[in-house]
DNA sequence: CCAGGGTTGTTTACGCAGTAAACGCGCGGG
DNA sequence: CCCGCGCGTTTACTGCGTAAACAACCCTGG
């Protein structure tokens, strides 16, 4: 990432990408096909060259095969686009990432609400150009609301919160805001990073001409502009769910010393 | 919207949609075309069909019309797109509906982003078909951030509040906490409303097989799942913006007495 | 009044997308 | 041995975005 990242060292979920298989991306694989070899190269092949490049003849060849091969595994492209999106989610729920931890083990709801968040949003920093599919996939039912795109994800949610002592209207509140929190920032700070755009982007002409765009009118953009270009995403990330902990901490304690039922939070 | 709206009653961002050319849509219109005309016709086209459904040829018929003909007012379908974005964001400004509101005139921040929250909102759920399109579409410059998606949007939202005693960080991140927050709430709301898939959804087979999905290893999905279907979005979006505005007002009031510069949210 | 040119929409055509259907081809068990 | 069958290819069809040539119209200058 040759962009300017002049002051986010050591962001925490930020990771490199590696992949085993051979970074080059274009070279064929010799050896047979099957469905979790074509998920991974489509995953590969966005995050190389962006959504909007995936076709299934350019999937094929990438992979070494004509397109029509891929059809014996996946029943057509929506369906190749879900599975790509499970399988990016998925990832949530491995740890063999020695490095320390994911999710499923956890120290009190905070924590979990925090490892699932970071998890998340390293999933998203590491796939920018597939996080918005994952945002804009219809979900398998009404009420799954990305990015928390899995049943087993959901299910994991409410159990932790609900163990903890929130009320069923109040985990399902917490999901909800949690969701929104996390769809809204992530997006946002994925797009920010050229995300989906990838080989389609204009090389413009001349940069001499109308260098970035003209501000003359707008003198509150033209002053904060070196400030709205720098790039706080991970401090505002954390400073964002920090405040939806504190929120819900709230909403937990008046409902337990309360003592009745009002406990969702609308 | 014949659906469920069992007790969605007096949400006031939920305005009929009327139009005035022929709700019915389909009838072309034997008058010369206009870019304008196109642009409304695309935004009726996907608000009826979907943005999926939206092809050159398929909006030329809708207005009556041979697919080229919309090239000589459009460059090109991406740019149409870029168009219908723009028209309908602009819906801000125009105050025509003598209602209540919508931006400009205010009484004091709070006030202003009371309104744009709810102006934009909506907006969202007057076209949810549309909004998805707000949100991914690349912006103008990078700091731009969607929903809020025009400079002058920016401008005014950055005047707004540096004129109510923010300094240039603080404003730039309520900016930022701003959009994240509204892109969430409202994407994920209109998600719910079924956007996108539209046309192409499948009706399913036999209703009796397996209604809904099997929840039977979820216990915490299979006894919530009942609350998880009720929709609060208004509530929720109500109580995430007041949330909101409370916590810049407290670093607002914080930067005030403390006098010194230690102004931003992160 | 009438030619001619610009404006507006249509026709035709090309390349590429997704994908259905028929086709080889190699391999492992009767 | 051979034959069926799993696996990948070939071919072909439809619909997409759009470039280019074309036709119909209107408006204006001589």
């Amino acid at each position: 990432m040759p962009t300017a990242t002049s002051d986010d060292d050591r962001d925490p979920d930020l990771v490199a990408v590696h992949e085993g298989t051979g970074v080059a991306g274009e070279l064929t694989r010799p050896v047979g096909l099957d469905r979790d070899r074509i998920l991974r190269g489509a995953v590969e092949f966005i995050d190389a060259h962006g959504l909007a490049a995936l076709t299934m003849r350019r999937l094929g060849a990438s992979l070494g095969v004509e397109a029509m091969a891929l059809y014996r595994y996946v029943p057509g492209r929506e369906d190749l686009l879900d599975g790509v999106v499970e399988r990016v989610v998925e990832t949530l729920f491995v740890k063999d990432d020695g490095d320390d931890l994911y999710i499923e083990e956890h120290n009190g709801w905070q924590d979990y609400l925090m490892r699932l968040g970071h998890g998340i949003r390293r999933i998203a920093l590491a796939h920018p150009s597939v996080f918005p599919l994952i945002a804009s996939r219809p979900p398998a039912a009404p009420w799954v609301r990305p990015p928390l795109r899995s049943l087993r994800l959901v299910e994991s949610f409410l159990g932790t919160l609900t163990e903890a002592g929130f009320s069923d209207q109040a985990a399902i509140a917490a999901y909800r805001a949690y969701s929104s929190f996390l769809l809204g920032h992530l997006l946002l700070e994925v797009t920010q990073l050229g995300a989906q755009v990838s080989l389609l982007d204009q090389p413009e002409g001349d940069p001499e001409a109308q260098r970035k765009t003209d501000l003359t009118q707008y003198p509150n953009l033209q002053r904060t502009e070196p400030l709205l270009s720098l790039d706080k995403s991970a401090a505002e990330f954390e400073d964002a769910l920090e405040n939806l902990l504190d929120r819900l901490e709230r909403v937990l304690h008046e409902a337990q010393t309360s003592d009745g039922e009002v406990d969702d939070l609308a």
